[in-house]
DNA sequence: AAGTTTGTTAAAAATATATTTAACGTTCAA
DNA sequence: TTGAACGTTAAATATATTTTTAACAAACTT
């Protein structure tokens, strides 16, 4: 009868480990370390987690797991919480798909969108100071025209983003997208 | 003169170099490679290119353009084009960001979502065995059934994923949220 | 105040990734 | 059919990233 229950638990872990190597190997390829992509995975089925715990769940160094939870931290995928008579301290992982799914890539596309934005700005403004040389060859005018139209273009595309991030943070999106759809 | 006309091409270089290296480092974000990222955002200024063009324009070896520019097919950011006359490859890079991040992430969506579907699907088909087994005490068959509900909540999540997909792939989406919004 | 516990920082080691050099196979041209 | 041009593959090198071990600093306990 013990032996059964052993089983039972077995299968419970298994089933658990599937999901975490499936997370896990997604997040992967987000940039995030495997370190930090296992460390969430388990933490999403955990109630909450300290960092000993981690070390001895994932059999890693404490250190991996100090930066893996705080790179988590940083894409606000693990909160700290206060843990009344622990000196340790206690991370839970963010349980909710939608929430970080929001973090995540409107930070990323934020970024992307400020970033690109400026270099254009600044190469737009290196572009007119050619056109409106008086000395420039009309081919190297043509040409200078011909870029500054494509970046001008293109900043449409980051209007756009911006406007995906905009929706996305204030939830419109799910109007037009609803989060449970009956399929 | 001639020298004027020198520091107008030179200033239009300059600018072109400010935009490319934008691109470049948030492709780098993207988990595409430095020779990659950069060969796109170089592409990215010209109307097509060859691979000895290519290790000319960034001074690197021949090998490195072939797997970078294979790379960048791949996620459909460079096409080949078929030039009569030379024997030579020639490749156009795609100036279309909306359509680079649709083929982008809508392939990455899908296939999260694909992959950790199939996961939790099989997870589940565990959790109910456990669940159902008759031998199992009721706390085990309390995890279990957690767990079960925590994976079915997150297929929410899933789904939402596919029909963003879906709404970017046919192109809705852009009836939610206008290209040309006028700022 | 001395000794633990806890978490972080810094240097070292291990590992993985990116790039190059060298060798190869194919196709075309003479 | 030989040789050159072109592109790719494979092995070697270089570089970057990740993880660990060791040392440290702060906070708490006794």
């Amino acid at each position: 009868m013990s032996e059964q229950n052993e089983q039972s638990r077995m299968k419970i872990e298994e089933a658990k480990d599937k999901v975490i190597g499936a997370i896990a190997e997604t997040m992967d390829l987000y940039g995030v370390t495997p370190a930090a992509a296992n460390l969430y995975a388990t933490m999403y089925f955990k109630e909450q987690m300290t960092l000993d715990e981690m070390r001895t769940e994932l059999e890693m160094s404490k250190p991996s797991m100090s930066t893996s939870v705080r790179k988590l931290q940083e894409i606000e995928m693990v909160k700290k919480t206060f843990t009344r008579g622990s000196r340790k301290h206690t991370y839970i992982a963010e349980k909710n798909f939608f929430r970080s799914f929001m973090v995540f890539y409107c930070q990323m596309w934020e970024r992307e969108a400020k970033t690109n934005m400026e270099a254009i700005e600044e190469a737009q403004e290196d572009l007119i100071e050619v056109i409106k040389d008086s000395s420039s060859t009309p081919d190297i005018v043509t040409e200078a025209k011909k870029y500054y139209d494509q970046l001008e273009e293109s900043k449409v595309y980051y209007h756009w983003l911006e406007d995906l991030v905009a929706s996305i943070r204030s939830g419109k999106i799910f109007e037009f997208l609803p989060k449970d759809q009956q399929k």
